[in-house]
Formats: structure tokens, C-alpha cells, sequence
DNA sequence: TTATAAGTTTAGACAAATCTAAAAATAGTA
DNA sequence: TACTATTTTTAGATTTGTCTAAACTTATAA
């Protein structure tokens, strides 16, 4: 059992989220872009990986992350979803503010602390953003999540998560209170540009079809 | 003005702590030592802080830390004692547990987050061990603290510090209750190898100069 | 005051993570 | 199918922090 450095728990951390996340297939080029560095860096790295057993790697082929990598990175993301909370919650920072905070604390080593920071939050079961965190054996809730712009009208449903992370998008979705756990309505959906019209407690506002298709939603039923 | 990695920061916060510490002037050997690495490193290192201006170096001369320099020291020093203060008061760790962990969370730069936490914590003076925190422009109190070991017999004093902060005398003192705030009276000195006998609250305990000569106390004064 | 010891610096090398430029492999298309 | 474009890998360098071994300074002592 090999110790990662903090740049290879970065590495699995982002083949992790490119697997589950994207539709197409983890390869060299799409991790140098979400890692912002080269092909060539990559190619490196994949070899390291491999050889302490946390990908599958064949030269050309692709990626596969390992059990023991998913391990790996389902711990670091456990860690940083606990930050964020811990930031959120009891340093009252925005939610837009945490992330890259949080992307230096989850490189902290200590197992022990990182179960008695949970335990200190109540065992939270999502992040301020609306996504899961993984338990100590790295299962987490996934209740079926879908995108707002595929909503019908007439309908209402429960915020759950966004799909778009950067500070800009969150800091729009706060102007409007489009927090995880509210309420929205979706009163109308044009025709012309996807564009809706949704309701939100007693306000009303248009959305443009690019914000309510990173916005994740779930169908709204009365009583919890 | 260049942003410290943080090896650097470890460099200039023990060259901090051999200037304020001990007696001898801060030499390349003790650099090592205190690092745990060898002296040719050091002297590699000592230039490179010599050209950001956080020491002064001569060749053969030894270091002495600009102001700059332990601008940078006290702000990883404050970091280092707030995260501890979390870490005992919040998170309910033991205070020799929490000294390895304070090592990873002072290097986390979010100066946001340490004013935060500082805000949280109740902006502490102290850190568990007893020693002083600095605020945000470097001060720190420092009420004239001495050696358990130049007590004298009969007198009552306040442990305020310690200067051995290793896990094994940490948790030797704890067993005692011998911790900052606790008030001793010392009952008895033995002229042979200066061991005294002391009493905390109740208990009668006898410890060894080698003890003694690391615990820091104040004079008591009743009312506060 | 000269020899030796102690401490410090230089020289040269290494591992980790990165880069650019060139070569090789795969995929797309006429 | 064969050519071209794209993607990936290799080769060779660079930076940071480290090391050992040798050379050099300063301190100590005969």
C-alpha cells in the first residue's frame, strides 16, 4: 500500500469525476484539460498511477480507475465535502466561497480528524452544493437526481445540486435563492429558446436554458 | 513580495523559533537539526531565503531572521496555534494529539478562513499547550513566565507552558493533571538531585528536575 | 603559530512533477 | 484503402528540495 502525494490524490480525484461524470471515455487529453496541464504530464502521471495499481492504463487505450483507486478518491472527496460544510455551517462562509478552500484542506492526512470533524457536523449526508458525501466505506446517497431544463411545466420540484461549480454560476444562483432543498415551480417553458419562467416562493423569474440545465432537481412530495 | 511554499515556511518558522528560543546564535547545524535534514540542504535553502528577503546571510556567518521574515513565521505560528485550539476545544482531541495535525492545517493560505476561525474559536490567547497566539499584525501577550524548576518551596505558581512539547511528556503531564491553568504549590525540594515534591489540588506528586525544567508557571495571584 | 577539529559550503546527482518539441499510433475521411 | 488530422507517447530539459562526498573556513589547542 503505497501513501499518495497530494498531486496523485488530485490525479484520481479528477479520473474519478471524468468517469462518472462524463459520457465519453477517460482519456489522456480530457484529464490534462480538467487538471490544466499537458498531455504529456498526463502521460506520465497515468504510469505512476498504474504502477501503484490505482488505474488501469494501457498506452493509447484509455483509462480505468481500480477498487483501490476509487478508494482512494472517494476519501479525498469525502474530505472535501466535509470542509465545505464545515465552512459553510460553521464559518458562515457562501457557498460560492468554500470550494477552493476546501481543495487545500482535503489534502490533510488525518483519518481521525476527518471522523471527528463528521461527527462534529452530525454526520451530514450532502455538501452545501447539493452533492453526497461518502461515508468512511465510501458509499454515499444517490436519489435520483435530474436537470430543471428537462422539467415540465406545471410541476414542482425540490433543488438538489448543480452540475456547474465555478463561483460565478453559484454566486447567480444565490441572487435568485436557487439554493439545494428549495422549492421551484416551473410556471412556463418557451418554445423558442428552452428558456423558463419558474417560481420560486412568491417570486418569478426567467431562467435561460443554459442555468436550468446545471441546476439538478427531484420530483417535490408533500411531507419529507 | 513572493508567497512562501511550504517548505519555506517550515525554514522560516524554525529559524524563528531557534532565534526566540535558544541561547546560541542560529548556526546552519541547528537549522538541520531542527529540520531533520542535513546542513548542506540548509545552506541551499538559506539562500534561497536570503534572496526573498526573509533573512539576512552570510557565508559562514549564520541567519538572522529579517522582519519580513517573521512576519511570515507569525503568521504560520498564529495559523498552527488556532488550528489547535479547534482541534482541542471543538473536536475534543487530546493536547498531545493535536501537534501533528496543526503541522498540515497551518500551511492551508486562506487568510479568510484563519480570521474566521479566530472569530469562532472566541479569538483565544493561548494555545493548549499554553503558549501565546498571535493576532493578525504579529502580537502576542507574554507575561513573564519561568521554570517549575526555579520555584521555591512553599510558594504557589501557575502553570502557564510548557517547552518540551513531545507527545511522551505531554502525556506524562496530563496523567498528573499538570495543565496550563492549574495551580501548584511546591511542598518540598531534595538538595540531592533537585526533584521536588508538589502539590495539585489534592494529590502530592514528586517529579524530577528533568520534568520540572519543562514546565513554565507564573507567580499566583488570587483574583484573576 | 601551526595542526587538527568542527562547522559550512560547493559540486554533482537524484526524484517528483512539470514543460516543449518531435515521433509514433490511432481515428476520420475521401 | 490510403492519406491526413488528431491524439498520445517519448525524449530531453527544467525546477524544487533533497542527498553524499569533497573542499573550504573558522575555531581550538598544542
Amino acid at each position: 500500500m503505497y501513501q499518495p502525494t497530494v498531486t496523485e490524490e488530485n490525479y484520481l480525484k479528477a479520473i474519478y469525476h471524468l468517469s462518472n461524470t462524463g459520457t465519453k471515455s477517460v482519456n489522456t487529453s480530457s484529464i490534462a484539460t480538467s487538471m490544466e496541464t499537458t498531455a504529456a504530464s498526463v502521460t506520465d502521471m497515468l504510469r505512476k498511477l498504474s504502477d501503484k495499481e490505482w488505474i488501469n492504463y494501457e498506452k493509447y487505450k484509455g483509462v480505468k480507475i481500480t477498487r483501490k483507486g476509487e478508494k482512494v478518491a472517494l476519501g479525498i472527496i469525502r474530505k472535501h465535502r466535509l470542509w465545505e460544510v464545515f465552512l459553510t455551517n460553521i464559518l458562515e462562509f457562501e457557498w460560492e466561497e468554500v470550494h477552493q478552500m476546501a481543495e487545500e484542506l482535503e489534502h490533510v492526512s488525518s483519518e481521525e480528524l476527518i471522523k471527528r470533524l463528521d461527527k462534529f457536523l452530525g454526520h451530514p449526508k450532502f455538501d452545501p452544493h447539493g452533492d453526497p458525501i461518502p461515508d468512511q466505506t465510501g458509499k454515499m446517497e444517490s436519489h435520483d437526481k435530474f436537470n430543471l431544463s428537462a422539467g415540465e411545466p406545471g410541476e414542482k420540484y425540490i433543488i438538489t445540486g448543480v452540475t456547474d461549480h465555478s463561483t460565478l454560476f453559484l454566486k447567480h444562483l444565490r441572487k435568485y435563492g436557487l439554493l439545494p432543498g428549495v422549492t421551484v415551480s416551473i410556471a412556463e417553458i418557451m418554445d423558442y429558446d428552452k428558456s423558463m419562467l419558474v417560481k420560486v416562493s412568491k417570486d418569478k423569474f426567467h431562467l435561460s436554458l443554459e442555468v436550468s440545465k446545471n441546476i439538478l432537481i427531484k420530483k417535490y412530495v408533500s411531507s419529507k
